[in-house]
DNA sequence: ACTGCGATGTCCT
DNA sequence: GGACATCGCAGTT
C-alpha cells in the first residue's frame, strides 16, 4: 500500500524526452485526478499506470501530427507535460502526455491503468456492470472512469488537481518487468513496437 | 472463448 | 465517402 501524501508530482522535464524512453518510464507511475462528483466533495481519483504508446511525427504514419498541425493536435506541437485528449468513434475519448521539446509533435498514450484511489467513484463513473480489472484497461474506458474530455485537453499535469507523480519509495521498474510490442489498433500504417506495458499486471487492456 | 457489429464526431482524401 | 490510437453487447462454438 502506499502513502498517497508521499507521491510526488513528475516535472515537466521528465517529459522532455524522448518518447519511447518517456513511454516506458511512465509505467508504475501515478496518475492524479482531483474530481468533484455532482453535490458531493472533491475526490482524488488515483490509477497507477501499467500500458502505454508512443506516438511521433517522424516516421509514423498513425500519428494524429503525421500530415501537420490541425485543430484537433495541436496540443501535440506545444510544450512537454501537457494532456492530449481526442475524441474518436463519435463516442470516446483518449489521453495523451506530451513529450518532446516545443514543435516535436509527439506524446504517450496512457492505455490503462491499476484503480488505487477513488474506484468507487470510478465505478459509478464507469457503471455497475463492470468488474474492477476492466474499470481502467483501454484507453477510453480509463478516460471515462476518470472523467476525461476534451475540457481537460490542454492543461499541463504540474500539480494538483491533476498531475502524474512517482512514489518516492518505490524502485525504478526494470526493463525486465515489462513487455514491449506493437501498438494495437493501427491498421494502414506500417506498426512499429511502441507499446509497453507491465508484465505481471491484471489491468492491461489485452495480453 | 471467440466473432460480428452498431454507435457516430472529426479529420482526411 | 471512408477511416479511425474503441467499447460493449449479442450470438455462436
Amino acid at each position: 500500500m502506499i502513502d498517497l501524501k508521499q507521491l510526488k508530482p513528475l516535472p515537466e522535464s521528465f517529459y522532455d524526452r524522448d518518447t519511447l524512453l518517456v513511454a516506458r518510464e511512465l509505467l508504475g507511475k501515478y496518475l492524479v485526478r482531483r474530481y468533484s462528483p455532482p453535490g458531493l466533495k472533491p475526490v482524488d481519483l488515483v490509477a497507477k499506470i501499467v500500458e502505454t504508446e508512443g506516438y511521433h511525427m517522424e516516421g509514423d504514419e498513425s500519428c494524429h501530427a503525421a500530415r501537420g498541425e490541425t485543430k484537433r493536435n495541436s496540443v501535440m506541437f506545444g510544450p512537454p507535460g501537457r494532456l492530449y485528449v481526442y475524441f474518436t468513434y463519435g463516442m470516446h475519448y483518449c489521453m495523451n502526455i506530451v513529450t518532446e521539446k516545443e514543435g516535436v509533435a509527439a506524446a504517450v498514450l496512457l492505455r490503462a491503468a491499476e484503480p488505487v484511489a477513488g474506484e468507487e467513484i470510478m465505478q459509478e463513473l464507469r457503471g455497475p456492470k463492470i468488474t474492477r480489472k476492466l474499470l481502467c484497461a483501454g484507453p477510453a474506458r480509463l478516460c471515462q472512469a476518470l472523467s476525461i474530455t476534451t475540457e481537460q485537453n490542454g492543461i499541463a499535469l504540474k500539480k494538483p488537481p491533476f498531475y502524474v507523480a512517482r512514489d518516492p519509495g518505490a524502485a525504478e521498474i526494470d526493463e525486465s518487468a515489462m513487455i514491449t510490442t506493437t501498438r494495437i489498433g493501427i491498421s494502414q500504417a506500417v506498426e512499429h513496437p511502441w507499446r509497453y506495458y507491465l508484465k505481471d499486471s491484471i489491468f492491461v487492456s489485452k495480453k
